[in-house]
DNA sequence: GGCGCATATGCGTCAATGTGCATATGAGGC
DNA sequence: GCCTCATATGCACATTGACGCATATGCGCC
C-alpha cells in the first residue's frame, strides 16, 4: 500500500477532501507521484475502512456535499511504522530509455520529435522547481522539519529535471552527429515501382 | 504494453529465451526497468500469441529444453510503431520522497538508516555504471547507432546514481544539522549533561 | 542418499494501477 | 433551453505487477 501510505503523508500537514487531495496529487507531492482522483477515492475507502483516517461530511449548497478526512491516531501510528521500514529503491521505467536501448531498430525521426518534446518538458518542470523554490525558501534554508523535507525534495526534482534536459540534448546533438556521418536514409518511401 | 516492447527491444539484439530475458532483465536493460522471470514468461506468451515472436524449441540433455524467441517481421513493425509514438514521461514514485514529505510526523533514527543504506546501494549502482562503461566505451565514443543507445543510457545511469547518492549525502547531513540545534529527541538519554 | 544450485518453463492469486463511465448541481455563455 | 466548466464523489473493468508455488534434471558437496 504506498499510494495509502502517500495519502496519509499528504494528511499530515491538514484535513483534505478526496477532491483537495487530487489536486494535491496534480502538483506538489505529484512531482514524484502520480495518481488520479479514481485512485485516490478508492484508497481513501480502505484507508477508512481500516481507521486510519475518519471522514466528516460537511454540508454545502450549490455544490455536492464534501467529505474531509482526518487522520486518525491510528492512522498516524501506521504511517509511522511504514516509514520505518527500509524502503525500496524504485527503478525508473521510462519508456524513452527503452527506445535508445532499441536505437538501431526505430526511427530516428520520432525518436528526435520525442527527445525535443522531453527536453521542453523537463525544462518546464525544472523551471516550475525553481520557482517554487525562490518562492518557498529564498534564502535556501529550511525552518521546521517540514520545511526541511520539502525543501530536500524540491532541490531533488529541480536537479533531476536538470540532468534529465540535459540528457535530452545530448542525446539530440549525438544523433546529429551521427546522422551527418551515417546511415541518414530517411525518405525511401517513394518505390521505384508503385508510381507511374 | 510496456514491459512486451522492453522485451521486443531487447530481442531486437539477438534471439533469446526466457531465462536469458530475465538474467538480461537483471542486469542491462534491467537498470532502468525491472521484471522478474515470472512476468517474462506471461509476457513471451502474449507477444507469441500476437505474431510478434516465434519460439523454436531447442533440444538439450540435462536440461530442459529451451524456447528461444526470435523477432517476427511483424513484431519489428509494432516495435518501430510503438517507438513512433510520443513517449509519457514517468512519475518517479519512490517510498523515500513520500516519508520526507511527512518528515515531521515520522520516526527520524529509522530515516536515517534508510538514508545511509540507500547512499551506499547507488554508490554501488554509480560504481557499476563507471565500471561498464570503461569497460564498453574506453575512449568515450560510441560507433553504431546501438553502440550509442548504449552509451547514452550508461552515462545517464552513471549520472543519476551520482545525483541521487550526493541527495542523501545531503539529506543526511541536513538531518544532523537539525537535530543538533532542534526538536530531535534521543533516544533515552538519562544523562543530562550537555553543553552549559 | 539428500541438499542446494543452476538451468529452464510456467500457473495462480491478489494487490496496485490505469481508463472509462456515472452522478449531482450551480454558474456563466450562446 | 442547451452546453460546458468547476466542484465533488464514486463504480466497473482491464492491465500490470509482486509473490508464492510447481515441474524437471544434471552437477557438485557432504
Amino acid at each position: 500500500m504506498a499510494l495509502g501510505d502517500a495519502i496519509l503523508a499528504c494528511l499530515t500537514e491538514r484535513p483534505m477532501t478526496g477532491y483537495e487531495l487530487a489536486k494535491t496529487f496534480d502538483s506538489s507531492i505529484g512531482f514524484f507521484w502520480k495518481a488520479d482522483h479514481q485512485q485516490i477515492y478508492r484508497e481513501l475507502s480502505k484507508l477508512r475502512d481500516r481507521g486510519y483516517i475518519q471522514g466528516r461530511e460537511v454540508v454545502q449548497s450549490g455544490k455536492p456535499n464534501k467529505l474531509v478526512y482526518t487522520l486518525t491516531p491510528e492512522g498516524r501510528t501506521a504511517l509511522r511504522h511504514w516509514a520505518a521500514r527500509p524502503s525500496t529503491p524504485a527503478s525508473t521505467k521510462d519508456d524513452l530509455l527503452v527506445r535508445l536501448h532499441a536505437l538501431d531498430s526505430i526511427d530516428i525521426e520520432p525518436l528526435r520529435a520525442d527527445l525535443m518534446a522531453r527536453l521542453e518538458h523537463h525544462r518546464d518542470r525544472h523551471a516550475n522547481y525553481e520557482r517554487i523554490l525562490k518562492k518557498r525558501f529564498p534564502d535556501g534554508t529550511a525552518e521546521g522539519k517540514l520545511d526541511l523535507g520539502n525543501l530536500l525534495l524540491l532541490r531533488l526534482g529541480a536537479r533531476h529535471e536538470q540532468m534529465v534536459a540535459d540528457f535530452c540534448e545530448e542525446a539530440l546533438e549525438a544523433l546529429s552527429a551521427m546522422s551527418g556521418k551515417a546511415t541518414v536514409v530517411p525518405l525511401e518511401d517513394s518505390k521505384r515501382e508503385g508510381k507511374g
